[in-house]
DNA sequence: TGTACATCAGTGAACGCGCGTTCACTGATGTAC
DNA sequence: TGTACATCAGTGAACGCGCGTTCACTGATGTAC
């Protein structure tokens, strides 16, 4: 064969990299497969001999970006705390490509097949489960899912205000309420 | 002329209704020049009698939904509690064409360029300050705007999840974190 | 009162362009003899 | 060892289509004389 083992299994995992750049950078209607294929290093031809559709694609890159994030091994590996401030820092306000799936992308997803909010499901059901259970001891068993919800609503939201807006000390003192909000709602109810 | 006086205004303001739902609903890249006039029962032609462009359009039909939303209505006339609840129906959440632009929209509108942010900024920090406003009084000044950012951000995120996941009961349970969420933080922290 | 003309909101053909997708082809390598 | 052939990842032209935008035109009305 022309080229080595594994040769296209390469390609096509460096292709699915690149859109979960571009979709998160651009958004997925934004995105167009030549620019794409550009982008991985390829022309646009052979980009169904890789995947079925545009559509397979964003699900194969959706579900990449939601379990393999950043974000998963901070919170595994330092806790909700650190999580919740890496997650609001200006450095991933600035830099969607390499960020949070959901907060990129959440509104759109929503207006995909069942196939592709099926996927995204799963992976956000794996991030609420991830967060319930790095929560402190003292929830209680029967809330720490409802918790671990709205800690990351917030996050999301107010990561996506801080994006969408001009000012950047404004942009800051909204990544800074986000901060405030998450960790309020890890500490035990009243 | 032709017509009477102010028809031109009046068509104008049905391109900003339309454009303003279609954009919700189906998200601004994905949504056409050519179909939205169909839909204001136009055609094409005219949209640049009206508008210097799509871009000029967006801005408009976004202020419009920002400032004059049902959800401003209950929050003025009904408090906070109601507002949160009316935001996190599954009546609002199954009809983005009619809701929160914000929510159907805040991950889009930060691609776009400084003018449109700007314009999205302006109707943001507006809803900032009227949460902050109907919030319980023993919450003291200093908190108040930072409360009312982390309150409208775990409604607009988790409205959003719950609009992009497949399983309803699992959309209605998103809901209600959000609900409790949004309605803990509007408690006096301990 | 009747006619000629100016107005201008809206029409629809046309522009160049990029979209998602298809397909006949290329050409470097591994395999068969 | 040398030659003929099969393989197949990747190429690039082409498909019909819709995009945002432009522009010469239409035609019902108000105004001027």
């Amino acid at each position: 064969m022309r080229f080595e083992k594994g040769h296209k299994e390469t390609t096509r995992q460096r292709i699915i990299e690149t859109a979960a750049a571009r979709f998160r950078k651009d958004g997925v209607a934004a995105t167009g497969i030549a620019g794409l294929m550009a982008d991985a290093g390829l022309t646009h031809g052979g980009f169904y001999a890789h995947f079925d559709s545009k559509e397979a694609l964003v699900r194969e890159a959706m579900a990449e970006a939601l379990a393999h994030g950043k974000s998963r091994a901070v919170l595994e590996k330092s806790g909700l705390e650190a999580y919740v401030r890496s997650y609001l820092r200006g450095g991933h306000r600035d830099t969607p490509e390499h960020g949070c799936a959901a907060a990129a992308l959440a509104p759109e997803i929503a207006r995909h097949g069942v196939a592709t909010r099926a996927d995204f499901t799963k992976g956000l059901e794996g991030i609420f489960a991830r967060i319930a259970e790095q929560l402190p001891e003292d929830i209680p068993p029967a809330t720490r899912w409802e918790v671990a919800v709205g800690i990351f609503g917030v996050m999301m939201g107010t990561l996506q205000l801080a994006r969408a807006v001009v000012d950047e000390t404004l942009s800051d003192r909204i990544l800074e309420s986000g901060i405030a909000a998450a960790l309020g709602m890890a500490a035990v109810a009243p």
